[in-house]
DNA sequence: ATGTTC
């Protein structure tokens, strides 16, 4: 296959490699070794691990990869167009009812409502998942009620229209299963191989791509008008930014590839890294020009122990009926009790420590800390 | 991550 640049063809020079993560912020060797492997590819230029680097399924998560004249979509996986969603809820903390809304949200299944006139809102053609729209999805993908803990930089803070006493909505979804099939269409043919830029398959991956990225973006949107509607409040939408995107961009003239997986961006405003879901979520501002990280910054806390070691491990340790409240004293709706221990807390590095490396490699200023109130992942599906 | 076992 002539367009195809597959991994073997290792002839190219080595990218630049380059993790920022502080010894403290442990990363696996697996997760290093898997960055240096995908520096090899064929026309990769800068293969950036940010601090919640951790190993993926042949390429690792919270990375960020530069390349010029071929593009990767293995690189930014099934899940294109996941990122996170910030809401302003028009809801004061003190009128929080998290156990009555534990108790009564159910997200599963399709929306009650028009979807394709929701994506028509939101200038997105319908995939044919809208079945899909509006769901939150498995993994660490949920929708978070959260209050402020502490505001670090009151003037950014103010200028997003936020107040202190008001609650937010985190939602961390993608594009379900669209990028899956666009994804499986291209590695059917390719396997982990690229793209020659300018071919006719590259500009329909990247036709079906930006179709995926804008399909998950209306998808948080529809998981926040779901959770929003459930709990009796309005919101407005205060950022949105995606971790799973491949777009092109200029260097010295030349045009190059970033490919981020499981990395924000740093070139787009204000984002927020979430910890687990034990933990709090930083709202942070990038600083600086974010060359030296590929424009990336960490996308939550990353993975410390595997899936099927966090079942193990916490199983023996905690009830699942314990898991569903956090040293927070919010509310975690977890229904799938292997899911409910896979994103256990312990399972994740501590969110402090990824998000000091970030302030300390001068990417990112706190803005403020938001902490857990209620925790929608599943509801048990009714048979 | 996944209309996750067509």
């Amino acid at each position: 296959m002539s367009t195809a640049a597959t991994p073997s063809s290792s002839s190219a020079p080595t990218a630049h490699v380059r993790v920022i993560a502080s010894p403290q912020s442990w990363v696996e060797g697996e997760a290093v070794r898997q960055l240096e492997a995908m520096a090899r590819l064929p026309g990769m230029r800068m293969a950036v691990g940010l601090p919640d680097l951790h190993p993926g399924k042949g390429a690792p998560v919270g990375a960020a990869f530069t390349s010029e004249g071929f593009l990767y979509p293995y690189l930014v996986g099934n899940d294109i167009g996941c990122g996170m969603g910030l809401f302003d809820v028009d809801l004061p903390v003190r009128k929080a009812k998290p156990e009555r809304w534990a108790s009564k949200l159910d997200l599963e299944g399709p929306w009650s409502g028009d979807a394709d006139g929701f994506l028509a809102e939101h200038d997105v053609k319908p995939a044919g998942f809208e079945a899909a729209l509006g769901t939150v999805g498995g993994g660490n993908h949920f929708a978070e009620v959260q209050r402020v803990d502490a505001v670090h930089d009151v003037a950014v803070f103010a200028a997003l229209g936020l107040a202190a006493d008001r609650l937010l909505l985190l939602v961390h979804s993608g594009s379900r299963g669209l990028g899956e099939a666009i994804l499986r269409a291209h590695v059917d043919r390719h396997a982990a191989g690229g793209l020659v830029e300018d071919s006719a398959e590259a500009r329909t991956y990247l036709t079906r791509h930006d179709h995926a990225v804008a399909w998950g973006r209306a998808n948080r949107a529809l998981v926040a008008r779901r959770m929003l509607d459930g709990i009796g409040a309005v919101g407005r939408r205060v950022l949105d930014v995606c971790h799973n995107s491949v777009t092109p961009l200029k260097v010295d003239g030349r045009k190059q590839w970033l490919h981020r997986k499981g990395a924000a961006p740093h070139d787009e405003g204000p984002v927020v890294i979430p910890g687990s879901r034990g933990a709090l979520s930083y709202l942070v501002m990038p600083v600086g020009d974010g060359t030296g990280s590929a424009h990336s910054l960490a996308h939550g806390a990353g993975r410390k122990w595997t899936r099927t070691a966090a079942r193990e491990r916490i199983r023996e340790r905690f009830t699942a009926e314990s898991l569903t409240r956090t040293s927070f004293k919010s509310h975690v709706v977890c229904e799938n009790k292997d899911l409910l221990f896979e994103e256990a807390p312990p399972a994740y590095k501590p969110i402090d420590r990824v998000v000091t490396d970030l302030v300390e490699a001068g990417l990112v200023r706190v803005v403020a800390t938001l902490a857990p109130v209620l925790t929608y992942k599943t509801r048990a599906k009714v048979e």
